[in-house]
DNA sequence: TATTGTTATACTCTATAACTATA
DNA sequence: TATAGTTATAGAGTATAACAATA
C-alpha cells in the first residue's frame, strides 16, 4: 500500500449505516434479477400479495413511494401481467396479484428470506432483537 | 384509519435498513443545505480535510464513488473555490482545502456531529457499540 | 500493459408541478 | 375543498464504455 487514508467518517455510524445499506441493497437487486424485479417493485409485490386488493395510494404511503412514481413502477408490473387494476371508486385502483404474480412473489419471499439470513449471519445473534429495534426506530417517519 | 395493512416487511432488518438510511441521509442532507453541500461533497470535503494532498482516486476508492463520478463532484468543489487541485504526476492530482474550504469543513464536522447525536439518542447507549460494530461488519466491501 | 483522470451517455430513483376525475 | 391517480419533467446518484496521457 501507498499510504494510509485516514478517514474522519469512519466513527460515525451515519456514514456506516448508509454504507452498510448500500452493500445490502446492491445484494438483494442482484438476487433479484434473475426475476427481473428492483427492489422497489419486489416490495410492491410483496406488500400485494399480502394485502390482496390494497389501493395504489396506500402502497406508496407505506411504501414512501410519492404517487407520481407509483404509476409506472404500477403500470411496468401490470405489463408483465404480474398484478390487475380494478376500479374500487371513480379514483381510486385496487391491486390484486393474477396467477403468475403470486407465483412471482413467492419466489422473491424465498430470494429476501435467503438474503435476510446473509445478513443476520453478519451480526451476533444476541443482538438481533436490538439491532433491529435500534433500525425501526431510525427509520420512523418524524425520524 | 380505513384499514390497517399488513406490511409483510416489517420483520426484515434489510427492510429497516434501507428506510433508517434513507431517513437518516434525508435529514443530514437537509442540514447540510445552507452550505449549498450534498452528503457525498461534504463527505470528500472532510477526506481532503484529513488528507491534505490526497490523491482524487483514493477519495473516489474509500467513498465507494467511481472515478467518472469523481471528475464533476470536484470540479464542482473547485469552482466554488473550496480545494485546488495540482498535478502529483503526469497522471494524478492531489487535492487540497483552500482557506475556505476548511471553513466550510469545520462547519461540515459541526453539523455531522450534531447529525450524529441526534441518530445516536434514538440508541440505547449501552448499544451503541455493537450497533457501529454490526453496520460496519455489514458494509464491508464483500458484504 | 496498467493506471489516472476525463468525457459522454444512460438508467434508476426521487421530487415537483400541473392536470383530470371524483368524493 | 380534498383526494387518487396520471403525466411530464428535472435533478441527483450510479454505471459503463471509450479515450488521452502517463507510469
Amino acid at each position: 500500500m501507498a499510504r494510509t487514508i485516514n478517514n474522519p467518517l469512519n466513527a460515525f455510524s451515519g456514514y456506516h449505516l448508509r454504507r452498510a445499506s448500500s452493500a445490502c441493497m446492491a445484494e438483494l437487486a442482484h438476487e433479484l434479477e434473475p426475476m427481473s424485479l428492483r427492489p422497489a417493485q419486489a416490495s410492491v409485490l410483496l406488500l400485494i400479495d399480502a394485502n390482496p386488493d390494497v389501493r395504489q395510494g396506500a402502497v406508496g404511503r407505506l411504501l414512501g413511494i410519492a404517487s407520481a412514481n407509483m404509476t409506472p413502477l404500477v403500470s411496468r408490473l401490470e405489463e408483465r401481467a404480474l398484478l390487475r387494476r380494478h376500479r374500487i371508486d371513480g379514483r381510486s385502483h385496487g391491486l390484486r396479484l393474477s396467477k403468475a404474480g403470486h407465483a412471482l412473489a413467492a419466489r422473491v419471499k424465498k430470494a429476501v428470506l435467503a438474503h435476510e439470513q446473509s445478513i443476520l449471519k453478519r451480526v451476533p445473534a444476541a443482538q438481533h432483537t436490538a439491532f433491529l429495534a435500534a433500525l425501526k426506530s431510525l427509520g420512523e417517519d418524524e425520524g
